[in-house]
DNA sequence: TAGATTGTTAATCGATTAACAATC
DNA sequence: TAGATTGTTAATCGATTAACAATC
């Protein structure tokens, strides 16, 4: 089943989840690879290709059974699983990370905060506690971590990304403005603020 | 210069430009693409190809020089130009944006905050303004706004998008969990936290 | 000049799209 | 059965990489 799935289609599956749980809230129950490549503007080829590389969800003739398919897309992606989460970093963003309440119901738990600032050590933000930076390292042997965020800045990223690789963690969500540097093992998924937002500067300035 | 330039090269240069940054406060002077290839985990030929579209940078048997190509590509994505954001939604990631001070060293100014909740009008977060969201439209006619950045509800976000388009915006940052249903002049950069979560999910279940 | 390294063309690779036989 | 639509192979397209002549 899984013989080497591409980037670009594993970033794929998680907007199919997106668009097929709002067609279920519609009350949609099948849809065509045809129509659903219109409320998605991608071609009817690249959605078929793309769910095919993980089993034939569909029925010829008939299209796709939403509710089946979002359940099926939901398993591939985790959804049914629970993983844990640490913060590093108190400070706004990562406390607005904790606040969010949309992440819990696909199974994404925040475990801990981290900071270097001592005096915020043993208040709670939305319930989770926050502890200094330097109990890190033991809180995820000593606990099941599956994700570290990252919201610190660029030095202390720097070393701990590689103190946390060293303690187990493969999984990274980094808000950074780096590239972490750390063995192909390790899967960083980036959310350069930064970065996204000069994109957007690049369209306005070269693109009247 | 500027005959359609592939999404894939705009969205690298941000990683070109810091990575130029960093080497010019290593007091570096001058870099092969060979070099920076090797920084950069990328080919060298792509470098080169890369920045070839918008100039001849480097000088054969010597390089390119790392001040001027990082000023080069600055002026490229526009940060010597002031952009002007307005962030719609003054919640934990709303104020979480205003509060963070690195992005106005490349000329993005936020301008005002927008809520629901007019309990919150006339505070300020970071010395940026909030206003209650009814008067988000008339204030874009009235300023000088760039760039609108969501971080309110997913039907909010669907009115607001749309109404601001009206109102002259062209270039969203979109942090809500949908994709804007916008005319094709609309420039979005989407920023999907939930998204990006269940892509390291997926890799999580399914590679292990 | 010789050595180094670019700018650029050509080759390769991978991803997307088109086509159609299989089948519900 | 006939019509619809999938699953899948083949064709196309675009992006990446390799190669090398140009040139500093």
């Amino acid at each position: 089943m899984n013989n080497k799935i591409s980037k670009a289609v594993i970033s794929r599956l998680p907007r199919y989840y997106r668009y097929l749980k709002e067609l279920i809230d519609q009350g949609v129950e099948r849809i065509s690879s045809e129509e659903l490549s219109r409320l998605m503007k991608a071609t009817a080829s690249q959605i078929r290709q793309d769910l095919n590389h993980f089993g034939g969800f569909g029925q010829q003739g008939y299209g796709y059974n939403v509710k089946s398919l979002y359940k099926e897309i939901g398993k591939i992606l985790g959804v049914e699983e629970d993983h844990h989460i640490i913060v590093l970093g108190a400070g706004n963003l990562g406390r607005a990370l904790v606040k969010y309440n949309g992440f819990s119901e696909h199974g994404f738990i925040f475990c801990s905060l981290f900071d270097v600032d001592e005096t915020l050590c043993g208040k709670s933000v939305n319930g989770v506690r926050i502890r200094t930076i330097s109990e890190a390292e033991e809180y995820v042997k000593t606990h099941n971590i599956d994700i570290a965020a990252l919201t610190i800045p660029v030095e202390k990223a720097r070393e701990m990304s590689v103190l946390l690789y060293q303690a187990g963690i493969r999984y990274f969500w980094n808000f950074t403005n780096i590239d972490l540097q750390l063995p192909e093992d390790a899967i960083v998924k980036d959310v350069h603020l930064l970065d996204s937002l000069l994109e957007l500067s690049y369209r306005i300035c070269n693109e009247k």
